[in-house]
Formats: C-alpha cells, sequence, structure tokens
RNA sequence: CGCGGGGUGGAGCAGUCCGGUAGCUCGUUGGGCUCAUAACCCAAAGGUCGCAGGUUCAAAUCCUGCCCCCGCAACCA
C-alpha cells in the first residue's frame, strides 16, 4: 500500500456535534494515525454537508444568510475536530466552488452515459409548507396544518438510473467481499440490492439552495448526491487530474451504519455510471448510545464532546470510544463508566505505570537507564502484543488494538511485582540485574506508547519523552515497537499523568474537577499535526494540550438560546391568538401500535373532543381520566397513527425526563380560559 | 408477519462466521508488596451462555420454534 485515503461522511450544520458524531471522527482519525505510523502516506478528509433544506431552513429561522450561517458552524465544528485532536487534512465544504466544480463534473458524465432521463415527480404540494404530501396525509382532501387544498404538481425532476445498476453492484459484492464491512451491514446490503433497485431523483425544482444542473439552473442536484461527491471533490475531481489520480479511489469510507445504502449502493453506482473506480473499503460503524439509549438532542442525552473531553481530557475519551467499544457494533457511554475506564486504565495502570518507572529510575540510577544484560521476557510479551495490535488495527478491530498495548501495560506491572526492584537494590552485587530490569519495564513503556500513539496522541508523545525517546514523535514508526536492547534513557519524572478521580456523581453529570493534563510540565511541543497543517483559510485555533482548560464549557443551563432572542419575541396579540382552554378529560386509551400516544376524548365546557397527546411513556390511560387537563382549543386538527387529533395537550417537557402535564392547585371547571 | 441489533457469573462486554476445557474489565472476599497516583501483584467465590426442541461423540457456537429488550420507520400537534 503506498498510500492511503481515507474519508468520514460530512456532517448536516442545523446543530453542533455531538458525542456520536465526534465518535465517527475519532475512530477515523486513529486510523489515519495509524497509517501514517506505519509510514503509509495518509490523506484524510473530513468536512460538512451545508446544501441541506435543514440547513436552509434554519438559518432562516435565525435570521442569517445561510453561507454566512454555515460558516459560523463551521467554525464551531472546525472547533470542536481541533480540542480532539482531529489530525484531517482536509476539510471540505459543500458550498466551496471545488466541490461545486466537482459535482456538476460528475453529473454531466453520468448524463453523457445516458443514465439521467427527465422525469416528473407528481404529487399533492401545500405551498404553505412547501412541501410534498402524501395522499394519506390529507385529511378530506386538504392540508391538516393549513386546511387549504394542496395542489397537484408535476415537477421537472431528473432521475438516475440506479436500476441499471444492480448486477453490477451485486457483481462488485461478490467479486470484493470486503467491500461492505462488518459483515452485517454488508448482508443487509446485499439483500436490499437483490430485492431490486429503483431509479432516484436525483435534482429538486424550484429550490435556490443547491448546485444547479449543468444545463438546467432551474433545478438544484439532490443534496444526497451532492454530498456523496465531497470523496471526489477534495482530491481535485474535475479540476486536478494529478491529485485525482493519485488518490483515488478512496481507501476507506468511515461512515455510520444508517447511511451505508447512499455509500455502498448509491455512490458506487453514481461512479460506475461516470466510469470511475469505487472507493475499495467502506466502513460502517455503530451507534455511541448515552446509558443504553439512543442519543437525543431533544431528549437531552445528547453528550456535548468538548463536555466530555474536559472533563479528563481528549486523550482519555479518544480512548475510551475506541477501547470500549467494539469497532461496528454498538457502544455506551456513560459519565460513570468514562470516570472508572479513566481511573483503571489510566490513572491506576498506565499513568501509576509511568510515574513507578520514573520514580525508581531516578532513585536507584539518578534516572538514567542503559541495558546491562539480555531482555527478560517483557520483551517477549511486548513483540506478541505489537504483533497482535498491527494485525487487529489492520482489520479495523481498533478496541483490539488498544487491548493490546495495554496487555504491555499489564505485563510490566506484573514484571515490577515479581522481580521487586526495590529488594534487588538492597543488595550490590545485584546492581547490573536490576538495571536491566528497569531497562526493561521503561522500553516495555515505551513501546506501549507506541501502540498508543493513534489513540492518545498527546498522552503518548508525552510518555516518550518521560521514558527518554527523544525521536520526535511525527518521525516515529511502528518499527520504533520493536524492542531495543541497548541505548540510555534520561528518565524524566514529573507530575501524575492522570491524577485519580473520585466524583462519585450521582446525577450523571459530569463533576467539575480537571485534573492536569498529561502536559503539566512539559515545554517541548507534542503537536503532532506539524505535519498535517490543515486546509488554507481554516481557523485553527492554537491547540491547548490536552488537559489544560479548554475553553469555557457550552452552558449547562437549558435557556442557552440567547442569540436571536429578542427578534423571535411575540406580541401579546400573538399570543392571544392561542386559544388555552381547561377541558376534563373523559376517556383514555392506549393508540395500538404506539408507543407514545395516547388518545383522548375530552369535555372543553362547551364541546366534546377527541385529541391525540404523546404522553403514553408517562402516564397511564387509567390515570388520565378525570384529569383537568390544559389544552391548545383552537389548533389545526392533525391526524397522528390515523386519529385526528382536535388539539394539543400542555405538558412540560423536561431535558431528558418524562412529559408532566400542566395541572391547577384549586379545581377549575372545564372550558375556563387559560392566559 | 415493516427493517435491523441484542439477551453470556452482581454490572458492562468478548467469544458465535470456521462446534471441542466459557474469557476480559469492574465489583466482592482473602492474601502479598511498598517503587508508585490509598495505586500495584497473587488467589478465591460467583455462570441452567433468554426458553424449548433438534443435529452431533461433542453446541454459547449449527438447525427449528418461541419469549423478552433496544434502535430505525410509521405517531411527540
Amino acid at each position: 500500500m503506498t498510500r492511503f485515503y481515507i474519508t468520514t461522511a460530512i456532517d448536516y450544520v442545523n446543530s453542533r456535534p455531538h458525542l456520536g458524531t465526534a465518535y465517527e471522527k475519532i475512530a477515523a482519525d486513529v486510523i489515519a494515525r495509524y497509517h501514517r505510523l506505519c509510514g503509509v502516506e495518509t490523506r484524510f478528509v473530513m468536512g460538512n454537508d451545508e446544501h441541506s433544506q435543514n440547513v436552509f431552513r434554519k438559518a432562516r429561522e435565525l435570521g442569517e444568510d445561510p453561507l454566512a450561517y454555515c460558516d459560523r458552524m463551521a467554525g464551531e465544528f472546525l472547533d470542536v475536530w481541533k480540542r480532539l485532536d482531529i489530525s484531517f487534512d482536509d476539510f471540505i465544504r459543500t458550498t466551496e466552488p471545488r466541490h461545486r466544480t466537482a459535482v456538476q463534473a460528475l453529473v454531466r458524465r453520468m448524463t453523457e452515459a445516458g443514465d439521467l432521463f427527465e422525469g416528473h415527480y407528481e404529487g399533492w404540494y401545500c405551498v404553505s409548507c412547501e412541501a410534498f404530501k402524501q395522499e394519506k396525509d390529507l385529511v378530506d382532501g386538504t392540508c391538516p396544518i393549513h386546511r387549504t387544498r394542496p395542489d397537484w404538481i408535476r415537477e421537472k425532476n431528473y432521475f438516475f438510473r440506479l436500476s441499471n445498476y444492480r448486477d453490477r453492484l451485486l457483481q462488485h459484492f461478490t467479486d470484493h467481499p470486503d467491500f461492505l464491512i462488518p459483515d452485517v451491514r454488508r448482508n443487509e446490503i446485499v439483500r436490499l440490492i437483490e430485492g431490486g433497485l429503483e431509479d432516484i431523483s436525483v435534482s429538486r425544482a424550484g429550490q435556490a439552495w443547491g448546485i444547479p444542473m449543468p444545463d438546467d439552473p432551474s433545478s438544484v442536484i439532490y443534496v444526497w448526491v451532492d454530498a456523496l461527491i465531497n470523496y471526489i471533490s477534495a482530491v481535485g475531481f474535475g479540476q486536478d487530474d494529478l491529485m485525482m489520480a493519485r488518490w483515488w479511489p478512496a481507501d476507506l469510507h468511515v461512515i455510520g451504519k444508517d447511511i451505508t445504502r447512499f455509500h455502498a449502493v448509491i455512490w458506487p453506482a453514481m461512479l460506475m455510471s461516470a466510469g470511475l473506480p469505487v472507493p475499495r473499503r467502506i466502513f460502517g460503524h455503530g451507534w455511541v448510545n448515552f446509558r443504553g439509549e439512543k442519543m437525543s438532542k431533544s431528549l437531552g442525552t445528547a453528550v456535548e464532546p468538548l463536555e466530555a473531553a474536559q472533563k479528563f481530557g481528549a486523550d482519555p475519551l479518544r480512548l475510551y470510544l475506541v477501547k470500549e467499544i467494539a469497532f461496528g457494533s454498538d457502544g455506551d457511554f456513560t459519565w460513570e463508566r468514562f470516570e472508572d475506564r479513566y481511573n483503571v486504565d489510566l490513572a491506576n495502570n498506565l499513568g501509576n505505570l509511568v510515574s513507578r518507572i520514573a520514580a525508581m529510575a531516578e532513585k536507584y540510577r539518578a534516572g538514567r537507564l542503559r541495558a546491562a544484560g539480555t531482555p527478560g521476557r517483557l520483551a517477549d510479551l511486548a513483540r506478541a502484543s505489537v504483533a497482535d495490535y498491527r494485525a487487529r488495527m489492520d482489520a479495523f478491530a481498533l478496541e483490539g488494538g488498544a487491548a493490546a498495548a495495554f496487555r504491555i501495560v499489564d505485563a510490566a506491572n506484573e514484571y515490577i511485582a515479581s522481580t521487586e526492584p526495590w529488594a534487588i537494590a538492597r543488595d550490590p552485587a545485584r546492581a547490573d540485574e536490576l538495571t536491566q530490569v528497569l531497562f526493561d519495564v521503561a522500553e516495555a513503556v515505551r513501546v506501549a506508547a507506541v501502540l498508543l500513539l493513534p489513540i492518545m496522541p498527546r498522552s503518548a508523545a508525552e510518555i516518550l519523552r518521560r521514558v527518554g525517546d527523544t525521536t520526535a514523535v511525527e518521525r516515529l514508526r511502528i518499527e520504533d515497537a520493536d524492542w531495543r536492547t541497548s541505548g540510555e534513557r534520561v528518565m524524566a519524572r514529573a507530575d501524575p499523568l492522570w491524577p485519580r478521580s473520585d466524583s462519585h456523581s450521582e446525577t450523571g453529570r459530569p463533576a467539575g474537577r480537571k485534573p492536569a493534563g498529561p502536559s503539566a510540565g512539559s515545554k517541548r511541543s507534542t503537536d503532532v499535526d506539524d505535519t498535517n497543517p490543515p486546509a488554507a483559510g481554516q481557523t485553527v485555533p492554537a491547540a491547548g494540550l490536552a488537559g489544560a482548560p479548554a475553553a469555557p464549557a457550552p452552558p449547562a443551563a437549558p435557556s442557552a438560546a440567547a442569540p436571536a432572542a429578542e427578534a423571535s419575541k411575540i406580541t401579546i396579540d400573538d399570543f392571544m391568538k392561542v386559544d388555552l382552554r381547561t377541558a376534563k378529560v373523559l376517556t383514555a386509551e392506549r393508540v395500538p401500535n404506539s408507543r407514545k400516544l395516547v388518545k383522548l376524548t375530552i369535555d372543553a365546557g362547551t364541546e366534546q373532543r377527541t385529541l391525540v397527546a404523546g404522553i403514553a411513556e408517562a402516564y397511564e390511560p387509567e390515570a388520565l381520566v378525570g384529569r383537568t387537563i390544559v389544552v391548545v382549543f383552537n389548533l389545526k386538527p392533525a391526524k397522528l397513527m390515523g386519529i385526528e387529533s382536535n388539539g394539543m395537550v400542555l405538558a412540560a417537557s423536561p431535558d431528558g425526563g418524562a412529559p408532566t402535564l400542566v395541572s391547577f392547585d384549586q379545581p377549575v371547571p372545564p372550558g375556563s380560559r387559560v392566559r
């Protein structure tokens, strides 16, 4: 392998990255750094997906120019990635000219191949919603939201003959069993393709936010098609043939399991159509859950990566995500477990080991260690572990690689206990033996640190400094993990790398404590990013060292919507348009096959109504009967699971908690106005 | 019959593709050590591998059926 081109999914910018997003970048970063460590010329690209209607809408909501909004979000994303030490070589944004050029060039090629055809998308279109409505969504033929009759619209769309590629795709999966990994992903997609593929619409009419079709400016290219092309626009497609030839096809697309069908079906078909090689491999990773459940912004279970990184540093977070989650499977994050792993792996084992050997070196040998005999059994174990590490990392079993590195750490701690250097030190006749034992331990630590470089770049560099390896970090190669039997080491004693944490946080929130980081006391720059200058024009904050206080924590208070608050204030008249009334629940029953919905009939004083509320997870239907609730009385009806709901129940929805109904401390007759 | 993932000592997981003494981390109990961050090392207890059948000399692993949990989708008006 002469070069390695790795990408991650590019991200929508309608909200800040959460831990799940960060997980993907960290995993990809570990793989990229591992390849660099192996001496392979590596290109690691990530970016932002900006041509989404969601992004456009979000910007408008905030009263911002879409592009300005994207610029601002790009700054936020880049800031997070730098703080997590993501060593990308290029960061592509789909609003960049180079991307537009590449997208149009690829679409043109697909057109020339005869794979695009003009067609029409037909459907009910609600002008107020700016969206097509499915027949089943309509109530009596009108838009349930706006009570207006939608227009039957034929919109000109361009379609891609994806159906033509079924056989070629299947053949490719057969010829390249590793094309999509892990196997579970592959099986699922193969079954999907076997079931037949439909042609897909690749353009949208009447939208301004996006890249125009090459010969038809009235249509823009569908955002997913646009987004996928980033992988080639970042390596010069359509403008720099030499660069394209050098880097394409990509060696690895690292993506989430939810978007495998775009990457393993549509994307390769697009490339085949354009006569380009398809990516060599696609890895569909799993999710990081929070306390066993999917992270959700609305439920307040989305963990801010920076908040997690600030607790113990970026490296401990990286290690946790890599070592505790089998890459490819879903994993779980809890603050308790994070602290637990930090204490065990870093404070007690690795960190403590570094302190032990530094202290003994200083106490018994004035900080200078050299080989004085033949290596002990540690050397054999280290060699075996390095081999295992490489095998695991080559197979993208990142957790196995991390475990292999820590096996050396464990072995070194055991070795100290069994050789008892403090006992040998009492016998002057055994001086050489002591020297050798100490050298071996230091060497084991050094080897482990080399293996950990991709996973914990800053910490590993600091450990290497402390065990007297003077090689510049960016020059280190996997061969440096070979056991050395000679040379002198000047050990550096310093503060504990990772002080133990004993904040038994019961709330699940991180405790305020921020231990000193691995770089405390180090003056040497350990920034391994030096070899990988970011793309021009990027804002790259001077990266603080891992444990140094990072930027102020994102406000933990839920009321963080400060900006744009003024603009979104409403008048009393606006509020008075909302008809809030009390009502008494007459009957309540669960909606079949629904998790959240409960169907209520209510007495609102003047009339009885049926409405549907999403509170079934918090309330048993029986407990609702007879209660006085508050409803939005003049809300336009909507159909939920086939039931028409005429109104909305008011309830508090705390972050991460179940909804709680609004209630009264005095009995109130049904139909009373609430204001 | 919507799609998918999972059920392994108290907790969290690996092992399942390619059957053969059930492994790791934490926790618990007992012991050791003093170089080290109350850290480290050793040992022990603790498992019907969701349930029921089947194949086999042998099943956590293969086959069949069932139960339960979790995502996604369709429902937070």
